[in-house]
DNA sequence: ATATAATGTGAACAACGTGTAAACCAGCAG
DNA sequence: CTGCTGGTTTACACGTTGTTCACATTATAT
C-alpha cells in the first residue's frame, strides 16, 4: 500500500483529498503547514506528495526545494490556483515532478498520481553527458576535456565516473562499486577502486590531493558533489 | 481503542482535553491531583498519559518521577506553563516523553500523542534527514550542518545520532547503544559511547556541558528530544 | 552534608582506512 | 617476440577514527 503525504492548509481541501485517497487505498498523512510537511516528508517515509502552494509558515516552493536539497528524491505534486501558473515552471525546476491547477477533479489528479508513480518506479537517470568545473564528460561518445584538453579516460573509468556523477550527492561505497561497475559477485579484498578513482582524481581534479569533486567520505565509500 | 489518563486539576482545562481525546476516539481517565494520578496511572492501565505539571498533593514531576520508579513505562507528555521552560530537560530526565508548553492548541497536543504512541508501538522511523534546533542532518548524504556551518561527522558518530533520533523520547541504555552501534554482542566495560555522546555533543549542540537535545538519563541512558 | 557512584572530558595511544607509486599481469597489435 | 595499454595487486606512508585512561565534575543515596 502507498503512502501519500497531503500538505494543505485549507480544511475542506484537505478533507477531500484525504478522503479520495483513502478511498483509492492509499495510507495517508496530512500536514497543515509547511514546516509540519517538511518533517513528514522526511520522517514519514512518504511515497509520494501532494504539495499546495500557498500554505503557512513556509510556502509550497521552498518546501519543495528543501525536500529535494535533502536528498529525498519522492514524486511530489504540486497543487497551485489559477493565476499562479507562473509557478508552473518554477516549481518543475524545483524538482516538482508535476503540478496541477485547481479547481480540478478528482480523477485528473489521480490521473496525475499514476503517472507519476509509475515513473518514479523504474528510476534511471540515464546520463548523456555532464560538466562539472572545467571538465566536460561525453559519457556517449566517450569524451572528456578539462578545459580544451582532451583528457583519455578508459572505458573502466567512464563507467566509474558515470556511476558516481548518477547518484552525486549520494554516497556510494565500495562494494556497491564494485558490484555495479566491475560486474563482482563476491567482493574480495582488493584496493582496485581506490586506485581507479585516483586516476580519475589525477586526471580531472584541479588538485588531486585536495580533490573538489569525488571526495571520499571515510569508512562509507566516495561520493561526487559539485 | 487507546487509553489516555488526564492529570489536571484545571477546571477548563480538564474539560477540553477530555471532549478533544473523547471526540478522537480516546477512553479518557482522569484525575484531579498527583496522589490520584499516581494511583490512576497503576490501575487504570492507560495507555498514554497527559500530566500537568503544577498540581495539588504532588506536582507533575514528582509523579512522573514516581511512575518510572514504579517500573511503568506507559509514555508520559507533561504539560508545563510558559516561564517553566526550565523544566524540559529535567521533565525528560525524570522520564517524560514529550512536552507541551501552555497555551497551545488541540491540534500541537495530538501532533505529539501520535509521535508518541507511534514510538512506544515500537514502529522506529526509517530517518532520511532530521532538523532540531539549528542542525540539519541528513543520513543518506552523511552531511550535518550547523546553521549554515557544515560539521563533520564521523560514521560512528552518524550512527549513533541516528539511531538516538530514531528514539526520540525514549531513553536508550548504555547496552542497548553498544549492541546497535557497535555491534558488540557481550558487552565489557567501556565509557566508549560516553566519550561519543560527549562528541556529538561538542559538535552540534548550542552549549555542550549543558545540552539541550542529546540528554544524560541518570543510571539509565541517554535520550534524544527536541 | 557527606560519601559513593555515574558521568563529562581532554589527551595519549592503538587500530583502521585511504592515497599512491610502482611492480606485476594479462591481452593485443605490430 | 616486443612493446603497448589498461587493469590489478602490493607495499608503505599517512591521516582519521575509535578506545582507553586519568582526573574533574555532577548526581544520588545515606
Amino acid at each position: 500500500m502507498s503512502k501519500v503525504l497531503i500538505v494543505e492548509d485549507n480544511q475542506a481541501m484537505e478533507t477531500a483529498l484525504r478522503d479520495g485517497f483513502q478511498y483509492e487505498g492509499f495510507e495517508v498523512l496530512v500536514a497543515r503547514d509547511g514546516e509540519e510537511g517538511l518533517r513528514l516528508a522526511t520522517e514519514g517515509g512518504p511515497d509520494l506528495i501532494i504539495l499546495d502552494v500557498m500554505l503557512p509558515k513556509m510556502n509550497g516552493l521552498d518546501v519543495c526545494k528543501k525536500i529535494r536539497s535533502d536528498g529525498n528524491s519522492v514524486p511530489i505534486i504540486i497543487l497551485t490556483a489559477r493565476g499562479q501558473e507562473i509557478d508552473k515552471v518554477l516549481g518543475l525546476k524545483l524538482g516538482a515532478d508535476d503540478y496541477v491547477t485547481k479547481p480540478f477533479s478528482f480523477m485528473e489528479l489521480m490521473a496525475r498520481v499514476e503517472a507519476v508513480l509509475r515513473r518514479s518506479s523504474g528510476t534511471a537517470t540515464h546520463l548523456e553527458s555532464y560538466t562539472f568545473g572545467t571538465v566536460t564528460v561525453n559519457f556517449k561518445k566517450l569524451e572528456a576535456k578539462k578545459g580544451d584538453q582532451d583528457v583519455p579516460l578508459s572505458q573502466r573509468e567512464f563507467k566509474l565516473l558515470k556511476y558516481l556523477i548518477e547518484r552525486r550527492g549520494q554516497v556510494v561505497g565500495r562494494e556497491e562499486l564494485l558490484d555495479a561497475v566491475w560486474g563482482y559477485e563476491r567482493i574480495p579484498f582488493t584496493r582496485t577502486v581506490d586506485v581507479h578513482v585516483a586516476k580519475l582524481r589525477k586526471k580531472l581534479e584541479d588538485n588531486p590531493s585536495d580533490p573538489n569533486y569525488i571526495v571520499t567520505v571515510h569508512r562509507a565509500g566516495y561520493k561526487f558533489s559539485d
